[in-house]
DNA sequence: GATGAATGAGTTTTCATTCAT
DNA sequence: CATGAATGAAAACTCATTCAT
């Protein structure tokens, strides 16, 4: 459960996530709480934004009383971390899942792998996008998590293409993470369908141009 | 590149936005205060997003009372479309002057020319995005916006590819925008330079392939 | 214009009511602007109550600009016993007339004649309502208006009965006034007609009991 | 004649209003807070009438939190719902003890029998009436309170003069509803009492006329 | 004089957070 | 530990009044 802390590069987070989501639960009660709070959390982010979601209507929609939401989450920010943790849980394992096949990839086959997941994590994704473009303050901890996906993105780039030097294999990961950014605006337009399709032809024509040939 | 200043606004907000409600200032002085609070609104809502942005600072930032923000601005709401819509000028202009001679351009060279007057537009453009991004009620205003420009970006498109049919011209610049909108959180990033040099690419491989070859 | 101040007694007033709504226009074009900000007043009053109507609102029913209101009635109080007196000269004038012929006439004809004065002066009595139950500080014009308009009644019904004693006439002037302010209110019912008639029984069968006989 | 103490409504608000939206106390305490809020509105309403009244005052003069006071009443308007509803339980209480009694009074009685209410609901009347007089939007609810009280004056006329069409009942019932409405405004007159007095002549000479003789 | 822009104190309402029960 | 009442700073917005043009 703390796997992000042994793979990945923390070197922007000073005292890692964990703790940052309140004392962990011992018990199994507890987990199931900060899952529902978790899932409440992601629903009312994702439809009003971070500044004009309640603790409070988090604390209702997961039947919790705001006390007890205040036990797990000592703070909204905190909240919003958490959610990112367990974002980062699961696209960091989707990514390495794709990286484990990604030499034997075409770079087409990447984009499709790198949208599947996207659309695997369809109803995280936008309240994600949300909290990561939500200016606040304590904002450090979100660039840590920046920093795990990146560095996962790049080591999948990297096992494609041996040859990438590390700056660059970064600095394409960056890229990439951006684009995949407009996929839930993207979502929410009526051609929807049409527009993941070209994010396609986005991403594969940037990754050829990129990474294969020039 | 900075087309859009010799063909139709200047800095001052010639005709400023008398738009949705609030008294158009029908004084010189009245003139003033009005493009002073765009300025300052533009700031603010850049710095803190819309809904954490607050009235006050956003008067006090152009030295205005805010009763007398309020006589220009009636609400919020309109404060961000008054922005919108200046905004919406002068981006129009500059895609107007674009598609002029989007015939006689490759498709890199209509990358850049795009990509320049995002540049062009860097004191608002982080502005808009997080207003357009803003989760609000009275979101029709953004809708219009979002129509024109997306019209005249089509129009840009056809007019560089005849052969493209209107329903592909407008799904490619509704594509395009949303790849475009990702540029003010480049222009946040460390590697800010070197990730706009890599927008270039992703909007040329992107438009080669989907308007010259695909 | 000033026969207030001659007939009934204003002992309640220390410097009457004249110049209360600030200098008096000189010339006709102010007059009608004083008549035409009145009418406005009555009807905003008569609509929203003594707070929630605006000088604002005031002024532009009127077509006049907020600056020249305030020339014309330096304060929103002002402005109140500006109405307050027009409405004196109007009323005291209807009773005097009717005190004229109160010798003659029974108490049916006089509770009569009372109600016709009130549907008569329709479309100021909500307003005047609405200013003599507003709780403001300076309200003691209001009470200046009160002793007028008691004085006036009270003299009527000396007129019509000489044996009753000066204290009892101001009483029973006192109570009559007080039921004649419900008129505006019945005038709201759904059956407003009907509650006319039976005002016009509650007046005559309490002047009956009180004045006539016991 | 105090006789509603003794059936319904006593001083701390037994089931306390939890009308009109707003949390409903679930705590002792929150009860103790709803009877003290209401009873400091009842003062301040009373005093300043309603648009001049702040909540702000009203929560300091009952030694609350701004917060607690919106807790319970989530509006101003629904603070005067709250008022409203419970003086219509208070005012029905003591209307149905004499409607109990009406077939073997006389109007004399039954007048002095309400003014005998009015003085014992002496706190709460001044409020009342600035209130069902306050032009305001959401005023459905002092409709609903009208029409609960007219209904029960109704009911003790005929109950005292079964002979009375169920129509003319009603139109009395207004009627004597709004001389009582009157009363809040005697109450203010330096011959306050004798103004007392006079109003139960004006009570039973027109009960007399209308209901009796006719 | 007329006009309307400027002012800012004051109002209602919201919400993250704390803490007694 | 769970609960929900209490708190109060802060935000959007209004409006009487003043005064430069």
């Amino acid at each position: 459960m703390s796997s992000q802390k042994s793979t990945a590069a923390p070197d922007t987070a000073p005292e890692a996530a964990p703790n940052a989501a309140g004392r962990a639960p011992k018990r199994a009660r507890g987990r199931q709480r900060v899952a529902a709070l978790l899932d409440a959390a992601t629903v009312v982010f994702a439809e009003k934004g971070y500044d004009a979601a309640t603790m409070t209507e988090i604390a209702a929609r997961s039947s919790t009383a705001i006390g007890s939401l205040y036990r797990f989450f000592p703070s909204k920010e905190a909240l919003a971390e958490g959610l990112l943790h367990r974002y980062g849980e699961r696209a960091g394992a989707g990514l390495d899942a794709i990286a484990a096949h990604a030499s034997a990839m075409t770079v087409a086959q990447m984009a499709d792998a790198l949208l599947d997941l996207m659309m695997a994590l369809k109803s995280e994704r936008t309240a994600l996008k949300v909290l990561m473009d939500a200016r606040v303050d304590g904002a450090n901890r979100r660039q840590y998590l920046r920093g795990v996906i990146r560095g996962r993105m790049a080591g999948m780039l990297s096992a494609h293409a041996p040859g990438l030097s590390a700056e660059r294999a970064d600095l394409l990961s960056v890229m990439v993470l951006h684009l995949m950014k407009t996929i839930p605006e993207l979502a929410e337009e009526a051609e929807a369908a049409a527009l993941f399709q070209e994010m396609r032809l986005v991403l594969s024509a940037y990754l050829a141009a990129a990474v294969d040939g020039g």
